[in-house]
DNA sequence: GTCTAACCGAGACGGTACGTCCTGTCTTAGT
DNA sequence: ACTAAGACAGGACGTACCGTCTCGGTTAGAC
């Protein structure tokens, strides 16, 4: 059969025996387990490998530092939901439930900050941190500018990465170092906000 | 002579050998000056102890923990600019020019999220940063009390608090998670986007 | 009292909480059990310090290596019977039966030429192994010395360690290589050969 | 051709891919550097089959451990010379030479007290390292037995390894643990002492 | 010409020990 | 009651080897 053929065609590139898909999995699941039980700067090299069962050279095979590997384990979580639904109001609504579920239903609120420490202190790891957070920032930046594309938003606003973190900010900000709750009621009243100062600016621009 | 005719006046209540107060001034500045130099996870006690040529009971005896050792040296640093300059917008620019500016010259932006990551955490700490954070944020609120004073911003207008998280959470999310800068163009947009905002919102409630 | 004044003036010389001394014995026991009970090849540093009841940083900070906690361990047994039994037949046959007897009644005899390979090595460690066994040999060459003044050995005989050598090498090289016994009626043999091997070449010099 | 055909006249007994005899070859040679360069205790498997250019798999098919493999490096060493030169003082001068060579030109000195201590562990491999000592030791019993019946010693000596041992002894001695040196002159006097001592022993037995 | 079996290099695997580092406490002598 | 100094138990770090295994691929005799 093609496939059979062409699959031959392509022999192994790497030699020797293959890295056990198993352990990834194992290893991964343990690191999330781990951080939603004891936090990022609780996570211990030592008890992931202990619980995956599996060799701590193995682990350190794959991630070289507690920072890939986290980021490994956060991929693991499904993104944010980038359902389209219809309203600026009803794509804000989704990311912020979801956001607040998670962090909610799961220790990982504290994962987020650890990074950004890191990312602050301008490892070797930024980079993947950086790309990791970008990545998983993505919906907030579309759903701006769907909103755009749809005239919710002026056409002339500022840029759509600005208008994200004005509202991803204003949560982060709360849960990570106010601790102020967001509510369905603040939530409203920032999206009410920060939509209304677009139209207003758009019209008048300037101070 | 007068002071020590003083001091003798008021005799010590605790006996034995007094603080050395020279210490907690060595060691505050110590900490200070390894937070910026390797960041909060890179801070060690018995680094701080030896920097400030201290003996490390000397440091646990005033600060059971890093978290608190941090904090002490954190308050070392000067609070934001707490002065009226007559308009919100001279204020919040007075308020982003100080953030900026200590982000820039040191690496203590690595600090505060390493904060943030151990209040999440719920350690016995938490009340210690929580109560930081509120005396650091004050100024903030207080710049957005004094325009709502002033009729800069309606009287009707929502939560102080949750605007001084808008307006300050667009700062920390770009400093701290996505990089983004925080100039002197983006920061006027932001601020005209949210005051405009308010009024608008005051002027037509709801949606 | 005179003493307690003079310790008085003679004050700790170094500061510091002093070494637990207890740590000390404790460490050189379990080194000494575990070479019996595996040799020195299957001694693990981290079994002695567990045996001891220590931390590792403790055995380190005290025997850099396997060979100095060795040579310290093996410093434990009590020397050779260094006594004048008045004949050298007699200081020679209580030699032997020390040697004899430790290696019979413990696996200790994997130790020494464990050491002497360490020792042709050339490591750091050479020195120690050295001093160490130049001590614990010297009751054979005092045997010797001891059989010349008395006039058992001719006095223009040969250097008293070139006989030592001889007499104690012929047991290591059954001992250690062809795993031939040193019995009684052997070491007779052996002991007559050499003595009358000295009286004669001292008579008639030469080949 | 002639090989060719006896080759083939001697069938494979066993199936599948014959063994890669450089491969042996490849390993015993870098045992041997090894064994040279870092002595027994610094043999590392991986480093033998990384040296030969072989996975280790390789290695480990042919000998099972460390002791196996030095010992089938070892037997590359040109046997000591088992040739008659005539006289007990030649062979024996021959004997001291070829060894002392060895131990100059290389580190092999190590290797043999390591083997010894594992020799003394009664492991699984004290069997083959007895054989081995065994097989190189018998140039020096040999030398013995001609010089005994050549009339060079007594018939009616002791046992012709008692002597060898006291021969050998002294050398091992010296080499191993003592660190004397075996020069020519020493050894000259060690060579006349054992001589005259068995013709005296012999002719007035007992002390 | 397959088929089967044992080999080969490469390198991942579980496991164990290494020697170092840091934490927070404790024990000295001395202020 | 404090101080400097530094030892202490405990525990994690990241590395190095061990001996085994699992791949894809090779090389022979047997069928």
């Amino acid at each position: 059969m093609m496939l059979g053929a062409m699959a031959r065609s392509y022999p192994q590139l790497v030699r020797g025996r293959p890295r056990d898909e198993e352990a990834d999995v194992a290893l991964v699941d343990a690191t999330l387990a781990l951080l939603a039980e004891q936090g990022y700067s609780g996570l211990r090299m030592e008890a992931v490998a202990a619980r995956a069962g599996v060799a701590k050279a193995t682990l350190y095979r794959r991630w070289p530092d507690k920072v890939s590997l986290t980021i490994a384990a956060l991929s693991r979580i499904p993104e944010l939901p980038a359902v389209d639904t219809g309203s600026l109001s009803g794509d804000l609504a989704a990311l912020r439930d979801a956001v607040v579920r998670l962090f909610k239903t799961t220790r990982l609120a504290s994962v987020l900050p650890a990074l950004a420490a890191e990312r602050v202190r301008r490892t070797s790891a930024s980079a993947k941190i950086d790309a990791f957070i970008r990545t998983r920032y993505q919906p907030w930046i579309a759903a701006i500018e769907r909103a755009i594309a749809r005239g919710e938003l002026p056409r002339t606003s500022a840029d759509p990465v600005l208008i994200a973190d004005l509202l991803a900010g204003v949560m982060m900000q709360r849960v990570f170092f106010t601790g102020g709750r967001v509510d369905d009621k603040a939530w409203k009243t920032v999206v009410d906000i920060v939509v209304k100062g677009l139209r207003a600016a758009a019209s008048s621009p300037g101070g």
